[in-house]
Parts: structure tokens; sequence; C-alpha cells
DNA sequence: TGTATAAAGTGGTACTACCACTATGGAGGC
DNA sequence: GCCTCCATAGTGGTAGTACCACTTTATACA
């Protein structure tokens, strides 16, 4: 990564003037994900800070997503998970900004543009996926199985674009509107599709899948829009 | 996903069995953004852990970028922050995964969708401040004013949706994609763009302005590709 | 060789004392 | 009456200790 000497403006900007938290990114920045940090005490001696103020900094990098702490066994690097951006999110939306509307608008552009990366991808295995996403929920017709076939086209999808980034914010997404979704409805049944609505569910998912292998990346988008302008919050 | 029906709330899901963290996030939800939280010595008390023990959870909510802790002050509630979401991308980024070409690819479907909502939303308000932007580049030569002015226009675009969860990613991504500029070119002047170039940009953002203006979301769309296309990271 | 048990190591909590900073309000000056 | 200054109470931040609960590892035993 960054090989410049002078680099000590970024880190320090990151976390104000907190060297602790600073040498800790530092420290982070040189593992993977997975990597065991030093424990507590150690790292405490070593940042000639006392292990309170270590735990403090490690807890604010823990809610970034960024380290996980796991009793008895230690402390690790963790692959930024879109969960906990979904928490965040989860909060902000009780706060009264962020409304549910505004993020499923952003879940419609991460998909259009996964169309758009997965015809320049066209990885024939990603793509089979969402075949098979498809003509499961042509094969059944129970509700349940419906839905988990309705999220595996979109996953498949999503997935098909092969772009990391896209990935993680959609699956955020996807974990904060399901939250949602158990809150207001926990026991109602999940919203059952009618045969029609399913029907054209199964039309609109066949339609992205075949402009995806046409190779058209503007008519996979127009597929995708198509999607969600008839059928909202699918 | 797991559909166990003893999903007794969201609040404990989201905390796992911690008591402590989703009392806190019930706390928060009754509150706006800006509100005073109680003193840490007075909520520990109520809470009934030690003080310890509490501070860890408010750093975690810190780092979720919902709280914010002032020395001498108190503890509020936070708008949440794009700098935070930012910050844990930003640790991401270096360990290996989320490359910096995902990042961008994020971010042009975010202001794709934004041409798109911007024509909905048809705010003349907004959109003038686009056309503002335009005027500005059109009549400096100053490289650090087009680049201001650049920057401008893009931000009024996602403004000009009006919607909180768009403009919400997209700063955090501009203000991602800004620290990776500094931390790689600290020093090298910022990258001017050659006269040919300016004009370009110029040309491409009258495309959008005039797009959204006619209505035409579709081709408020192509016109944000079109200009991301031709001109990849600006 | 395999299993059970002990030991070492880890993060989590509690409590205390103190520091540095901020805001508040009252005393003094104008 | 009004403003300035400053002591003071209140706040988050840090340090250090001791201990707990859990996990992992090593050891002893069968």
């Amino acid at each position: 990564m960054t090989v410049d000497a002078t680099t000590t403006t970024s880190l320090s900007d990151l976390f104000g003037d907190d060297p602790v938290s600073a040498a800790l990114a530092a420290l982070i920045r040189t593992l993977e994900p997975g990597d065991k940090l030093p424990s507590e005490r150690d790292l405490a001696v070593q940042l000639q800070v006392s292990r309170t103020a270590l735990r403090d900094r490690l807890g604010v990098l823990e809610g970034l997503g960024v380290l996980k702490r796991r009793k008895g066994s230690g402390t690790f690097v963790e692959q930024l998970q879109p969960s906990a951006l979904a928490t965040a999110l989860n909060l902000a939306m009780g706060s009264s900004h962020l409304p549910l509307e505004s993020l499923e608008s952003v879940r419609i552009a991460l998909e259009r543009q996964a169309a758009r990366e997965a015809v320049k991808q066209s990885d024939p295995v990603l793509i089979a996926y969402m075949r098979r996403a498809i003509d499961t929920m042509k094969a059944t017709d129970d509700h349940r199985e419906v839905i988990i076939a309705d999220r595996a086209f979109h996953q498949s999808l999503l997935r098909a674009a092969g772009n990391a980034a896209l990935t993680f914010f959609a699956d955020a997404l996807t974990n904060l509107l399901q939250q949602d979704l158990e809150d207001r409805s926990a026991r109602l049944q999940h919203a059952r599709l009618s045969e029609e609505r399913q029907q054209l569910v199964i039309h609109h998912h066949e339609r992205i899948y075949e402009a995806i292998l046409s190779g058209d990346a503007d008519l996979a988008m127009a597929a995708v829009d198509a999607h969600f302008d008839a059928l909202p919050a699918s």
C-alpha cells in the first residue's frame, strides 16, 4: 500500500490527534483478516498506554467493524462485515433520518450497477446461479421457497458483478431491510406473493438474465429498472 | 436466513445477548441527534454496570458513528456521519479487500441513481447549484478552483436527488477516495486538468444538467455514464 | 494412543483514584 | 446594570489493580 515515508498525515487525520488509534490502524493495515492481534496486556505495554485506554480504542474499532474481540481467545482482524454497517444504519433510521425509501433507492442503484458489471464480467459460473434461482422459483409454489429463490436471484446478480464493494453495500442493505421487516411484521406471514405476482417476478428475472447473457449493459440496467418499477420492494 | 420465531426483538438480535448495548440502543432511539446522554457515572448506575463496562459499549457505539463523546462536555447522539463509514472502509482497503476500483464503481452507481431521482425531484433551487458549479468551472482557469467546482457539481447532483441515504453513502465514498488521493500524492500537485480535459468535463456536466432539466431520467443516467466512461476518476 | 484434567492465557468487569477539559455561576470591577 | 474573570462543579479520559469467565494449550494419566 502506501509506501511514502511521510505518511504521518492520513493516518493521524483519520483519528484526529490520537496516536493510539493511529498506531492500531497502522498495525491492522499490516495484518490480514483473521489474523490475531497481540494480547491487550502486551499491546498496552507496546503502545505505552494503560489497558483501560487501549480497550477503549479497541471498542471503537470493533464498532467500526474491523476488529472482533473474542472472550478467552483474543482479538482478531475482521473482514469488514456488512452487518456492522447495517447496525449503524438501523440505529440511524430510528433517529428519524435515513428514511426507508431512500435506502431502497440505494439498493436499486447497486443492483443496476451490478447488472452492468455482470455483463462485462460475464462469468458463466456466477451467471448460472441466476439461472438456477429462476428455475427454482418456477418449480415451486411454496411461498417460503419462492421468497428464498427471489433473494437468491438478487444475490446472484450482485455476486455476478464480481465487485466486492458492490456486494458489501448490498449485503448491508439487505441485512438492514430484513431487520426492519421483522420489526414491523414479526408474525405477519411473510408477505406471500400471489400466483400472478410470482409469474411477473419470474418474467422480470428472465429479462434481466437474458439481457446479461446478451452482453447489452444498457439493456440489463433497463431490465433491472423495469423490475423495481413494477414491483417495489421486491 | 434465520427465521426463528424466538426473535424477541430485533434490538437484542442486533447486539447478541448483551443487555447493556441493547439498553443503550433503546435509549438512543428515543433521542434526537444532538441530544445529550446522561453522564457515564449516572448511566452506569442506571444500567447497573460499572463505568468501565459502560464505557466499553459507548466506545463501540462511537465507532458505529451514532455517538460522540466530548471531553468535559458529555456524550451526544450524532447524526450518523459518513466519515465514520469512510474510516472503516479505509481500514478495509488496507486489508486487501474492497479494492479502490470497486468503490469507485459504487460511486458511479450512486450518481447515476441521483441523476434519475433529480429528474423526479426537479427542485429548481437544487438544480441551480449544478448550474452555478458549471459556470464557475467555465469562468476560472485556476486548477484548484476547477477541482473545487468539479466537486461542487457532483455534490449538487447528489443533493438534487433529495435522497438522504444516497447523499450519505456518496459522501462516505468521496471522503474515502479523497483520503486515498492525499495518501498517494501528498505533495504531488493536485493533478491539474489540461485545458482540453477541462473543456470535456464542462461539456459532460452540461449534458447531465440539460438531461435533468429535460425531465428524461434515462437520458440523465446515460449522461452520467458517458461522463465516467470518458473520464474515469473524475 | 487417547482422554481427562490442570494450567496458562485471553478478553470482560469492577472499583478506585486522579487528570484534563468544559461549562456554569457568582464575585468583583466597570 | 452589565461585563469580565475566575473558582468550582461536572464531564469524559487515563491509570492501575484485582478478579472473573471463558478458551486454548499443555500435561498427566489411563
